[in-house]
DNA sequence: GCGGCGCTTATACC
DNA sequence: ACCGGTATAAGCGCCGC
């Protein structure tokens, strides 16, 4: 038979010894189907110059192991001119029984004379298998096959539920370019407890198109009519399980579900001593080892949003935490309802409702949350040409390393290996290498400025010099033949300019996410080289890329100077100066001289035009603070980098205070309006009139408690959240304020209070350690001491 | 008991 | 451990007086 068909997952399977990659996707008529297709492992020997390959060959075809109960041997070889690392090599290409003893077999057959190399041993079969058959994820196929009888590859057909499964004989890719619509499903739990295996499911809520359902035990006479009640935990689970085999989705989304959802769901199911049995085999999810572990469903895409969010999507966003209450509100609007979880000890059927209503409302939001992203995740899969699961798990020093090494055969590279333990430990114990250049800002309110930056400074540094582990030679030399890594990147910039040119005359969101998807990956690129654990690992190219990024900053803002103007600021690729009454054309007209003279593909760009800045001076230290300025734009929005105001470990009352402050001062020139907020503000504090949820700090806690040496104010209130029985962990976000205290009181974190606590809240701490310290540079600025000003007022108050 | 300084820690910028 | 270096600044920890 014959179909069209895209993949969205890829697993593999053993019969009689052989390998064989099952791929489950939808056909054009919306089938769900899946594809068998046959698979050779093989590995390379890199040959040493003028070696003799026939007679390694002679001696490799010999080799067989015997493990786990399988046979493996070197059924084929092929000797054939490749490169590795850009040079030409004689290599030979070992064909095995087994994808699972590749390494055992290039053990075995060692460290030989005239072999220099033993390579791609250590590359996943799926990732072997898309990469040298190139059958993409995300992208359509015509298939032609058998079907898979009942008895066929061990009676394989039987134990998966699909519409057809079939053994392709030809694979064949189309020209299709449609960005395919998944059927999601989204689904949250809720809980009695926090930790995986203790407490019960109460409730489990599912969202699809047209297909609402909150599932629970819990009575409740005024449930809604989507509310379907069991009568206990395990029937409710088994529904479930129903529920999502029915729908039949390609992908069931959660939010933390890798961590959190489905997990608990299988512990909870394996406490009530019945299966978990989601998916096309019934085995329900297995998880992969990992720092995380990550839920597989058979012939369902787990996709955990978080992940993909944290890796990858989070430098979009402005969200402070990346809790889906944030996440959603910024990426889809205010939808999340909310529910007092202090009323779980007694619970109204009233509250059950709500509760029911709450629940529901998160399958709701995370639904929409992945059609939202959906673009992005599929661009990353078509791109990064790996499979769905593995694309919304990946970090983005994978991501830039699954897309080199399915771009390699265009250059008939053989993978460089990944790094081994010891190779890790080497790497990292190197030191630093010097970065970028910040140039220090004299304190001062500025009137009109431009600002320039590079365009992807670093990746065009990069393909400019021909920086990589190939083309180094010594000592700061890199080749002047291109090569495959800088080459690559420079695709990967030509895209990203392509697809942002045909965005901005045809928006689209797949057009976004595919601009998005290549910029993100050439800003990955610069830091992958110097990544210890990166296959083209090179600490030289990396070192490189930044002093030759800061050679060519350093001369540009010398022409810059030199035209006249005076240089305000500078932070790696971009440049502040005065404006000197010289109009938009003459400025353009510089950014023209010096981009006609930048080498290769480097480009300055405008980033824009200011109508006035404000930089101010160090703490305590003289001297102007880097990475700390705000700028108001021609528009009149306000920019505002690196102060208190954007920071999330401030408190609500600092911040907003400082960004009033900071905002006034932009748009009238002057101090005075700021300064009657910042009296006012200290009125109020002082008289206790500012509410408590403007004086609560929010800190990471960024390790265990017990891995702290210096205990500060947010491990003492993890530790009174301890104490009053609720569960700290690693990177949550700690809330307290600081109030006062009888008799000893001296460190803060002997002050700190849970916002839940009754305190009265420490004027003194709040004036001089939070509003002061954020506002005193900035009226320096014109020559204020805010510190006399508000004693002032004090004293005067006095008399 | 207190000032000073180094160190630890969190978070930001690019 | 899951991309890099540069930078600010708070608050603890500890020393010396």
């Amino acid at each position: 038979m014959k179909f069209e068909f895209i993949p969205l997952d890829y697993d593999y399977f053993d019969f009689k010894g052989r390998n064989y990659v099952r791929m489950i996707g939808r056909t054009d008529k919306g089938k769900k189907v899946c594809v068998v297709d046959d698979y050779e492992p093989n590995f390379y020997l890199v040959l040493e110059n003028g070696a003799d390959a026939k007679k390694i060959v002679k001696n490799i075809r010999k080799v067989r192991i015997e493990k786990a109960g399988r046979v493996s041997e070197v059924l084929k070889t092929e000797i054939l001119d490749k490169n590795y690392l850009g040079k030409k090599v004689k290599a030979i290409r070992v064909f095995v029984t087994n994808h699972k003893d590749l390494q055992a077999i290039a053990t075995e057959i060692g460290e030989v004379k005239g072999i220099l190399a033993r390579r791609e041993f250590d590359i996943s079969l799926v990732t072997k298998y898309i990469k040298e058959r190139g059958v993409e994820s995300m992208k359509w196929y015509s298939v032609e096959g058998e079907i898979i009888g009942e008895e066929d590859f061990g009676g394989f057909a039987n134990s998966i539920d699909l519409d057809v499964c079939v053994s392709a004989s030809k694979i064949k890719s189309l020209e299709k370019n449609k960005v395919f619509e998944p059927k999601i499903l989204a689904y949250d739990i809720e809980t009695t407890e926090v930790e995986i295996g203790k407490g019960e499911v109460l409730m489990i809520s599912l969202y699809g198109e047209n297909f609402k359902k909150v599932l629970t035990w819990k009575k409740c006479s005024k449930a809604q009519n989507y509310v379907e009640t069991f009568r206990d935990e395990s029937k409710m689970l088994e529904k479930f399980v129903e529920y999502v085999n029915e729908y039949d989705p390609d992908v069931l989304t959660g939010y933390f579900s890798d961590g959190f959802d489905l997990p608990y769901l299988k512990a909870a199911a394996q406490n009530n001593k019945i299966p978990l049995s989601l998916g096309l085999d019934g085995k329900g999810p297995s998880f992969t080892r990992g720092r995380i572990p990550s839920g597989k469903i058979s012939g369902i895409v787990h996709l955990d949003l978080y992940r993909f969010i944290r890796s990858v999507f989070s430098q979009y966003l402005q969200s402070e935490t990346l809790s889906l209450n944030e996440v959603a509100k910024e990426l889809i609007g205010d939808q999340k309802e909310d529910f007092d979880f202090s009323k779980l000890s007694k619970m109204t059927d009233s509250d059950w409702k709500d509760f029911f209503s709450y629940n529901l409302q998160d399958a709701v939001v995370t639904y929409d949350l992945a059609h939202k992203i959906w673009p992005d995740i599929f661009e990353f899969s078509s791109i990064v040409k790996e499979p769905l699961f593995d694309v919304t798990r990946d970090s983005m020093a994978t991501h830039v390393e699954n897309y080199i090494l399915h771009n390699l055969d265009r250059f008939d590279e053989i993978a460089e290996k990944r790094p081994l333990g010891q190779e890790i430990g080497e790497r990292r114990a190197k030191g630093k290498y010097e970065g970028a250049f910040v140039f220090e800002p004299v304190p001062g309110l500025y009137d009109d400025l431009a600002m320039f930056d590079f365009t992807s400074m670093y990746a065009s540094v990069i393909v400019t010099y021909n920086l990589s582990k190939s083309t180094y030679l010594r000592k700061d030399r890199f080749s002047k033949k291109a090569g495959f890594f800088p080459t690559m990147l420079g695709e990967i910039i030509d895209k990203r300019k392509k697809h942002k040119k045909e965005y901005a005359n045809e928006p689209s969101g797949m057009l976004k996410a595919r601009s998005n998807a290549y910029k993100l990956l050439a800003n990955a690129s610069y830091g992958y080289q110097a990544y210890f654990g990166a296959r083209y690992y090179c600490r030289e190219a990396a070192a490189a890329t930044a002093r030759l990024a800061k050679e060519n900053i350093l001369s540009a803002i010398k022409r810059i100077e030199k035209a006249g103007h005076k240089i305000i600021y500078s932070d790696t690729d971009s440049i502040a100066f005065l404006s000197e009454g010289k109009n938009r054309k003459k400025i353009l007209k510089l950014l023209e001289d010096i981009n006609s003279k930048l080498p290769g593909i480097m480009e300055l760009d405008l980033e824009d035009f200011y109508s006035r800045g404000l930089f101010v001076s160090k703490r305590g230290k003289g001297g102007g603070a880097k990475k700390k300025y705000a700028l108001l734009d021609s528009s009149g929005k306000a920019k505002i980098r690196g102060f208190e105001t954007v920071r999330r470990d401030w408190c609500g009352l600092t911040r907003n205070l400082q960004s009033k402050i900071l905002e006034d001062i932009l748009e009238d020139g002057n101090e005075k309006a700021a300064l009657k907020l910042l009296k006012n503000v200290v009125w109020k504090l002082k008289k206790r009139e500012v509410d408590l949820n403007d004086l609560i700090i929010r800190t990471q806690l960024r390790r265990a408690i017990e891995g702290y040496i210096a205990e500060g104010p947010h491990v003492a209130a993890a530790k009174k959240m301890e104490a009053a029985g609720i569960k700290v962990s690693a990177g949550m976000l700690v809330s307290y304020y600081v109030g006062e205290v009888n008799g000893k009181g001296k460190r803060i974190r002997d002050r700190v209070f849970l916002p839940n606590e009754k305190a009265n809240y420490d004027i003194d701490y709040y004036l001089n350690n939070q509003i002061l310290p954020a506002v005193e540079n900035i009226f320096e600025v014109f020559g204020l001491n805010v510190r006399e000003i508000i004693d002032g007022e004090k004293q005067e108050k006095l008399f």
